[in-house]
DNA sequence: CGGCAAACTTGACCCAGATCAAGGAATCGC
DNA sequence: GCGATTCCTTGATCTGGGTCAAGTTTGCCG
């Protein structure tokens, strides 16, 4: 990976700090990575990771959006996860990427060198609990997605898709000014993530406003106007 | 759950030592797990977890094949895991189970008790390193299936499904004489498990018998004549 | 500002796979 | 052995979302 590199930012003063893989550290754990964190970033649409490369990285996100895609051999895609600031990049243990990274907006990453990294969660209970923690949390969100990818209507997962942001907004800074909503990704892409095509995303956004349920500001920012009719209309069933 | 208490077999008798979550563990550690572990037992067909129900404990599939499911409000199902021989059920630091789990044929399940297992984690590294690893290589697997649910069609689908078969077979007893494969699911668990109707799943096995590339013994038990050309098939592009 | 490219929307048409329906074939209990 | 049930196959038809094809809007660069 070839990137910028930044003037690192304290991270007692890290935006990321109290979710991110660092979140259960302190003291003398936490000066050890500040020693050997390097902040990275890269612009809107550069390839972060091919798939297949050695991965020498490991990384957490700052600011920014990220994408994790996989690739049939006749070009098809599919996302396969959505990267939002505190997300962990990279699997200690393995030395190859399973997927092609890309920035999907202007991103900066917090990045540790592999071996490093591996060397102080072997050592640091703090560490290797959140990361098991992150692992997990990220393995329910990919099973809540096979059932999305697998039985639900377009409708649904625009519906869905939506939700979500809503819920990650609070925390991410998905927002604009008066409760806006950011979307994170252009068309094409949500249709990669939600396993459509663009057309039917369009169509299906369109529908959405015109039932009253979404307004647009422009083509990336929008206000929810009922977001319980919104909600109903992505299959979930009650308990949570 | 409710399950038939069984007199356990010695660890180092297990036929799934070197694979599941004790793989890592001797002496001292294999003693302890020795002691709180529990063989329970389930009938084909027997719900083993309800989505929701508070989960005491945590377990390795000994023998058969259980199946990991999630459900919409109007009763659309997606299968989200398939639990082979040495596949682990369970997420410490989680109290309720997040989809339900089904056997699909007699399962035999190695069971701990939550409490005493999470206990035994923070103390037993070799037990932690590999729940981890275990934890990660479902990751892998949901997001390849993401892949798969997303973006295959039925007969590419199917062919992934009896090619990630063969993959398996050799190590879990799927296998009936003459190199024969078993297919561990009904058309209808298939079904859930690719996101197609049990009916598509019948056409595309019959196709596949049509070209050659499948021979069917019975309707659980077939032969793969061409590999290769199964392979072919899955889409799937040619680095691993 | 104006010309152009990228991103998006909308319409017309089509097709893979769902749905609906009608048998077969293996398995179970008696 | 024989009904009955469950599981599977096959056919006919339908449809949601894909594909193809214009347009429209936005933003960028000279």
């Amino acid at each position: 990976m070839n990137a910028l590199v930044l003037s690192n930012i304290k991270c007692g003063e890290c935006p990321i700090r109290h979710r991110a893989v660092c979140s259960r550290c302190e003291g003398a754990d936490l000066d050890i990575l500040e020693k050997i964190k390097v902040y990275r970033s890269f612009k809107a649409g550069e390839q972060i990771l091919w798939r297949g490369e050695a991965m020498d990285f490991v990384a957490s996100v700052v600011h920014g959006v990220a994408t994790l895609g996989k690739t049939l051999e006749d070009g098809r895609t599919q996302m396969v996860g959505l990267l939002l600031p505190s997300d962990f990049i990279g699997r200690p243990g393995r030395d190859r990427v399973e997927f092609d990274v890309v920035a999907a907006s202007d991103v900066t990453l917090c990045c540790f060198e592999r071996k490093p990294f591996e060397n102080l969660l072997s050592v640091t209970p703090d560490l290797s609990k959140r990361l098991v923690e992150i692992a997990l949390d990220e393995l329910d969100a990919a099973r809540d997605w096979m059932l999305l990818l697998g039985r639900k209507t377009a409708r649904e997962k625009i519906a869905t898709f939506i939700d979500m942001l809503i819920r990650r907004s609070s925390v991410e800074g998905l927002t604009a000014p008066h409760d806006a909503l950011v979307l994170p990704l252009s068309r094409e892409e949500i249709a990669n993530y939600l396993g459509l095509t663009l057309e039917t995303v369009s169509r299906q956004l369109s529908a959405l406003k015109a039932q009253g349920i979404l307004r647009f500001n422009d083509r990336r920012s929008f206000t929810v106007l009922s977001p319980d009719a919104l909600h109903d209309i992505t299959g979930n069933d009650c308990l949570h």
